[in-house]
RNA sequence: GCCGGGUUAGCUCAGUGGUAGAGCAACGCACUUGUAAUGCGUAGGUCGUGGGUUCAAUCCCCACACCCGGCUCCA
């Protein structure tokens, strides 16, 4: 047989000279695709290009421009990051290096812990230049554990990650690394540099260059923070410089985005040092999109028919004793105040206390679900290393509810905040979510396992019955019970966590929660957690980046800014000012003391969504010229149209009719 | 908490072993302007805090606080 027949994804099949690779595949196919080719599936396994294909074998080719194709490429700058490092660093390690989104990253032990400068940085991105120019090949080889071993000598993570992996103990990353336990695959690209990998890479380093090293962090060995910490340096790789340049254009529009410096700049809040980390004050052009933000929370928890509770910061230490927290989370709790007659915690949760709501009177199965509400300040005593801007913050304020329900009630009422939760949040500009399902960790809980299989049970109805799709974080729930977490796409794609809600059978038997059953009898109920925001000042940092700043009207600090054109426009100004305030609009007035372009400028800068300029024509005509956030102006719009249109605008995205699906 | 970097005027940032500078903002004066930066002038800083080295420290060293990028953690 001097040809054989592969099948294409297309369910086409093409002959082939015995012997062809996918490389060569691609050829026959055209010289375009031959030069997009990196890798390649055959029979569903990613190979090489190089890779002999066999009769029969159903083959696709994977193209640079494809997620799995700027995977090899990442992986494959990764190798030759690792290279240059091995050349310009004496004695260095090396560790994993894998393909992550947007790029790669290794991480590396030097001698005598010396780390990287940026300087360094600049010198490995030469080199590596210079290994791509210099066309190395991707050698693949098979070989014994203990030729692997021999190869790797110098090397003491490798040897470990071989070991383990023989050994049957390894775990995901290091099967990435290695491949399977009966032979240690390794890809060569030069005398002196080999490296262990499953592959693919591409055919040789010519294939690669459009990549640049971000930074150096430092990072655990294997994630563990009790192991030695290793220097990781970042990089992007790309399969065209226009795609690199995008993706770095792209970086500076989330920093144009980052709420800490709009914040900053937009005059919204700050945290003063002198408060200590992690502790913002609200300035009131933040505050009144808090409050915004809190009252249109309050009024959909009241038309949710929910009962609103207010509880203290402070608590004895019992409480947290009883509820369990202090078990788990005393590290992360501020610490103890000792008085006369006892030992008080700051709250670092507002659950606990609506139990004790729940339990100060016999309670009645007429009442369930009984759904208590509270924007509850708590304090965590995050680690110092953690706190970041609004995001990670020691005093917060959640949207918290706990809702107490009979067994039977659970599933509805998780598919009913399901809707609400989404329904809330799209009134937010939120239209992109994702679930997650997050299951016991036996390490970090309390209860039986037949609980715990209930209440995960009733979060994977609600989600089937919602007909979403939903992904299980195994392990990552709460110490009382599973959860569903809403991530949301925000306006640039980036992907945010915002709600929970999380099943609890765990604390109303701590708490010994009852309520009296139509039967007469007492039964325990079950208590839902959940937060749609999750905390304000968190969702208040997010917002701020969806919206890059510029809130929409209803949620503006200031809605309106009028400029009269010269000082005689002044008092017809100050008549405009004075009808949309009427009107019930935020608005100020800008005098005429500096240019009206200068003034146009300021306004747009701090992102006011309407300026109204008047001059001449609108003092005769009782008109303005509108000037929107984002769009054309308008002259000779009557004041009265202005203000008819703006309410419109604001009460649509209020309270206008919200369509959940 | 760990690794690295940082902290200079309200903001963004230069800079130096001999106690500091720009732009914007603020304030004043002139200009009175029809849609994204008018001109001139004034004022503003014990250079994060506390120690140390030095004749002399904003600069070098140490500690602490806070911030930034990661790691770890996140009820």
């Amino acid at each position: 047989m001097s040809e054989i027949s592969v099948l294409l994804p297309d369910g086409s099949s093409r002959a082939l000279p015995v012997g062809s690779s996918i490389a060569d595949l691609a050829a026959s196919i055209g010289s375009r695709l031959a030069k997009a080719a990196v890798a390649g599936t055959v029979n569903g396994a990613e190979v090489d290009l190089t890779v002999p294909l066999s009769d029969g074998a159903t083959v696709s080719i994977i193209t640079a421009d494809s997620d799995a194709g700027r995977h090899v490429l990442r992986h494959s700058t990764a190798h030759v990051l690792a290279q240059a490092v091995l050349q310009l660093f004496d004695g260095a390690h090396f560790t994993i290096g894998p393909a992550i989104e947007d790029g790669f990253y290794y991480d590396f032990a030097l001698p005598d812990n010396k780390t990287f400068s940026d300087d360094d940085l600049a010198s490995i991105e030469k080199r590596m230049r210079e290994i791509m120019k210099a066309n190395q090949p991707f050698t693949r080889s098979e070989v014994s554990v203990k030729e692997a071993l021999a190869v790797f000598a110098t090397q003491p993570y490798k040897c470990e990650i071989i070991e383990r992996v023989t050994s049957g103990s390894a775990d995901g990353s290091d099967v990435g690394e290695v491949g399977s336990a009966d032979s240690v695959s390794l890809y060569r690209n030069s005398e002196s540099f080999v490296d262990l990998c499953r592959g693919p890479h591409v055919p040789s380093t010519s294939r690669l260059g459009h990549f640049s090293l971000m930074k150096v962090a430092g990072a655990y060995w294997r994630g563990n923070e009790k192991g030695p910490m290793l220097q990781r340096i970042y990089g992007t790789a790309w399969e065209s410089d226009t795609a690199l340049k995008e993706h770095l254009h792209r970086l500076e529009e989330a920093t144009k985005r980052d709420h800490r410096r709009l914040a900053n700049e937009l005059d919204l809040l700050s945290f003063p040092t002198e408060l200590g980390g992690g502790l913002a004050v609200w300035h009131p052009k933040g505050a009144i999109v808090r409050k915004l933000m809190e009252d249109y929370s309050r009024q959909r928890h009241q038309d949710g028919d929910y009962q609103f509770v207010y509880t203290p910061h402070l608590a004895n230490a019992n409480l947290f004793a009883k509820s369990g927290h202090l078990d788990f989370y005393a590290d992360g709790m501020y610490p103890p105040m000792e008085m006369d007659n006892g030992t008080y915690y700051m709250k670092p949760m507002n659950c606990p206390m609506h139990c004790l709501i729940f339990d100060s009177r016999q309670r009645s199965y007429r009442e369930l679900p009984l759904r208590l509400f509270e924007l509850g300040n708590v304090y965590r005593y995050e680690r110092a290393g953690t706190l970041h801007g609004l995001l990670r913050i020691r005093g917060f304020t959640q949207d918290d509810s706990h809702i107490y329900c009979t067994e039977e009630q659970m599933a509805d009422e998780i598919s009913s905040l399901l809707d609400f939760i989404m329904s809330v949040l799209r009134r937010f500009g939120f239209n992109d979510f994702e679930f997650n399902l997050s299951t016991r960790d036996p390490e970090k809980s309390v209860g039986s396992d037949e609980i715990w299989g209930k209440a995960t049970e009733a979060l994977r109805e609600a989600l089937d019955r919602h007909g979403v799709e939903y992904k299980i974080k195994e392990g990552d729930a709460a110490f009382y019970g599973p959860k569903i977490d809403i991530d949301v796409r925000d306006a640039i794609g980036r992907k945010w966590q915002l709600s929970t809600i999380q099943c609890d059978f765990n604390l109303p038997e701590r708490f010994e929660l009852e309520y009296v059953g139509s039967d007469g009898a007492r039964h325990r109920p079950i208590m839902l957690h959940r937060a749609l925001f999750g905390s304000i000042e968190r969702f208040f940092g997010v917002l701020i980046e969806h919206y890059a700043g510029a809130f929409p009207s209803w949620l503006s600090p200031e809605q309106v800014r009028v400029l009269p054109v010269a000082l005689a426009h002044d008092e017809y100004a100050t008549s405009v000012v004075a009808q949309l305030k009427k009107a019930g609009f935020r608005v100020d007035i800008d005098h005429a003391d500096e240019q009206l372009g200068k003034r146009i400028r300021n306004a747009k800068t701090s992102k006011v969504p309407y300026v109204l300029v008047v001059g001449d024509d609108d003092v005769a005509h009782q008109s303005v010229g509108v000037n929107p956030r984002g769009g054309e102006v308008e002259r000779d719009v009557s004041v009265v149209d202005f203000i008819a249109r703006l309410a419109v605008e604001i009460s649509e995205g209020q309270l206008g009719d919200i369509d959940v699906s």
